[in-house]
DNA sequence: TAAATCTTTTCACATTATGGAAAGAAGGAG
DNA sequence: CTCCTTCTTTCCATAATGTGAAAAGATTTA
């Protein structure tokens, strides 16, 4: 258990209330450990003495923001998580405000539409309008899929902070899941630059062989992203050299659900 | 919106770290309130001043727990949580836990069976096994319904703390949905005592006529309720005296999905 | 343009969080 | 069963940290 450099250096800069921080801290960390974690492992891991941690962790008990297993004595996030989480604030009813903006790209592409919105290191579909045809793109609602071998999940990467994008990546890695999924962290970041150069993003093929798809991003307030939008088809009706053609569309789409997320929270 | 006391008594107490629970406060007033909110609201409401109010919000939102609109200098909760609640210690894949277990509910009563846990102020379906009859109750997973009359939401009430009542009773009300929905407060109170009481909850149709349903908690470590399952299926085949035969076999179901549950978290 | 309202920054102060160390539990080895 | 080790919890003197009143700045209203 070596200790850590107890000087304020590293997150110090300006303002930010310390122990707010070290709550913060503590948190992501229980988030993204994927076990049940001890005092001692997380005082080693986060840097704080134990006794820190240990007073941190009974005020977050207090309101259920982590529970404790009183009988390992290992520690995890808690239920009171979920309440912030259901706030329709940041989890807007996307079926409802989504959907009926995606049946136009529906119209336009002949392909499914869906809307997709990150849920820890994963991409969740949060809202869908399916194509009419016989063979069409399909999921249910409530699926997850990893972030980097999609074009909805590279769209919401390439929008975040360089160090989620680094966080992330360094737990999920970056998994072959067919022949053309980007595996090379370089290459990953250039595709994530591309993306943010051109607006819009493609999956050729890279999550499931056959499956194509061209994203966008959608914004929330402050020109933050908070979802993606895409069409997604077959590879025989979906040609990648139309993206430059329905990407504009995509944007078109992308304000209006913008616009009328904003209404719904404008009071 | 009336001042309420600025004394610092409320959760002051032993312990807790002062900054860290005002914080969570703060958090806990965003998720609540449906619009966006100015720091003078915030300080009124919280009973902060308002620079304490504007420290706090500085370091949440340098870590993306606050979104700040800078047009109109509101705040709401930021897409950080959704990081957070992401993880599979306080969302576990309740499908494929749960889904193949709740199907011996179905063999046993014939009708549908589901597991519903809570978000923010409603319950929502997470996992199910459908009826094989004709007509027969089904949801959309992901659905989200109010928790005070559903038998699911009022497992999860009834094992929930006082103050968590008390504060989402206080927000959505007991709306009536059909003439059977409880919405005297008083008379609510005693219907999730007496739920405590025998270990299982009815809902007879007091969210949709002609809809009744037994459930049951499902306890996560420490006993703590996070979950709730329900046989749900129409009037006139599910009779609530048969309530007291089918639930020994909820909480036998509920048990093995516990079990089930803590075989995914330990390591 | 002036007044009023709201937001942001500042700063002296002492309350509050800190973390080392002691006390207490639990777990393991012999 | 007992001793020893390892981990958790509590304690407390210290000063670093968070506090909040008020000033400065910005924006909206009159």
């Amino acid at each position: 258990m070596q200790k850590v450099s107890h000087s304020k250096s590293e997150s110090a800069s300006t303002s930010g209330v310390q122990s707010v921080e070290r709550a913060l801290d503590l948190l992501e960390y229980l988030a993204q450990s994927s076990r049940w974690m001890r005092i001692s492992e997380l005082s080693a891991d986060t840097g704080q003495p134990v006794g820190t941690i240990h007073r941190l962790l009974q005020t977050l008990i207090a309101r259920d923001y982590v529970v404790r297993d009183s009988n390992t004595r290992r520690y995890a996030l808690g239920p009171a998580f979920s309440a912030l989480a259901g706030s329709n604030l940041i989890m807007p009813n996307w079926q409802e405000i989504a959907t009926p903006l995606l049946r136009e790209l529906v119209e336009i592409s002949g392909e499914t539409a869906n809307l997709v919105v990150m849920e820890g290191d994963r991409a969740v579909y949060a809202a869908q309008a399916p194509s009419m045809r016989i063979i069409r793109m399909f999921t249910e609602l409530g699926n997850k899929v990893p972030l980097h071998c999609t074009g909805c999940g590279k769209i919401l990467l390439a929008y975040q902070p360089e160090r989620i994008v680094r966080s992330i990546i360094a737990r999920t890695g970056l998994p072959m899941r067919t022949a053309t999924t980007i595996t090379d962290p370089i290459q990953f970041g250039q595709e994530l630059a591309t993306i943010r150069q051109r607006g819009y993003g493609l999956d050729n093929g890279e999550q499931e062989e056959g499956v194509r798809c061209i994203a966008v991003p959608v914004f929330g307030p402050d020109e933050k992203v908070v979802a993606a939008i895409s069409v997604s088809g077959p590879s025989n009706r979906l040609d990648l050299s139309q993206a430059p053609i329905f990407a504009p569309h995509l944007k078109r789409v992308s304000a209006n659900i913008t616009a009328a997320l904003m209404d719904e929270l404008k009071k």
